[in-house]
DNA sequence: TTTCTTGCAAACGATTTGCACTTTG
DNA sequence: CAAAGTGCAAATCGTTTGCAAGAAA
């Protein structure tokens, strides 16, 4: 179930701190405000929006630094990251329900739908030689909008 | 069932040249050239390998031309992309048997396991206002030997 | 002959890197 | 104080684009 816990979960931030200690990482201001700011959104977000985000509530850190820090997050298992296509790699909470990504190869946009079937079914399975942490699953194709608009234009 | 008929089978090629006929676009040489060194890959393969076994055979075609070829074959369902991870799109044939990606976040090497009650679950499955064309599913981890040589140098 | 393709090279844009400066432990 | 992190600007690299020349229709 996912719980709407805006802002900065507390569970969220010690984790981050206790990942750093274990990797013999510092704790410096700008990591926190990163992943504070990334916890603010509840759904998927990409660098360059963060970034914005930061910048707006006048918080200052660098475009390096929120790219390392994501990265950070990520292998703390904090984030997770979503490839839906060529030029926009996306980030979201890795604590929430994995959805299905709907993907529009037309207009881009992303729908996000549930299946428990699903989730039950790729949380029960394992593979050989493999230690799997996460997963995604995207499905391509046209969305109702564009089909509808294509129908137009072509005849 | 995946069947392994190497090189261009005739069926993609017809199954292109209709394609390009129906949105007007012109049959030419290197989009044929393309097709059939892609169609040799029994597995994903990424536009610069691509254009790499394109030069070793002796057969010019420009990084642009594949690109856009690349684009129609994906349009026109014979060829699939993959979004693996940042930097490494990669493209295999759609009629292909839909495998599971295994990528291992450490050494980036993407393992292929098949799973025919999520096949059948995804093949069954339609969406509110969305008419998918194709799947991705993608598991991210640690293999084996990569999990292997951690332990061994973190303590 | 007209329009689409090609190939080249330049442009682009997200991500990474090098380095001097600052901060944490 | 030493080592790690930060910010900036420059470098990188896969992909895209503009345009002149060439080839389908």
């Amino acid at each position: 179930m996912a719980l709407n816990e805006t802002h900065a979960s507390p569970k969220a931030l010690g984790k981050f701190h206790h990942f750093l200690k274990e990797h013999h990482c510092r704790l410096t201001p700008e990591r926190d405000l990163v992943l504070c700011k990334a916890l603010e959104w509840n759904k998927h977000f990409s660098i360059d929006e963060l970034c914005q985000a930061l910048n707006e509530s006048g918080t200052m850190v660098s475009r390096a630094t929120v790219y390392n820090t994501v990265e950070l997050l990520c292998e703390a298992q904090i984030l997770r990251r979503i490839h839906v296509d060529l030029r926009r790699v996306r980030y979201e909470r890795l604590e929430k329900t994995n959805f299905i990504h709907l993907v529009c190869n037309e207009c881009g946009k992303i729908k996000e739908v549930r299946d428990n079937d699903l989730n039950a079914h790729m949380n029960a399975r394992s593979f050989t030689a493999f230690h799997s942490s996460y997963f995604t699953i995207c499905v391509y194709g046209i969305c109702n909008t564009c089909a509808r608009k294509k129908k137009k234009s072509h005849k």
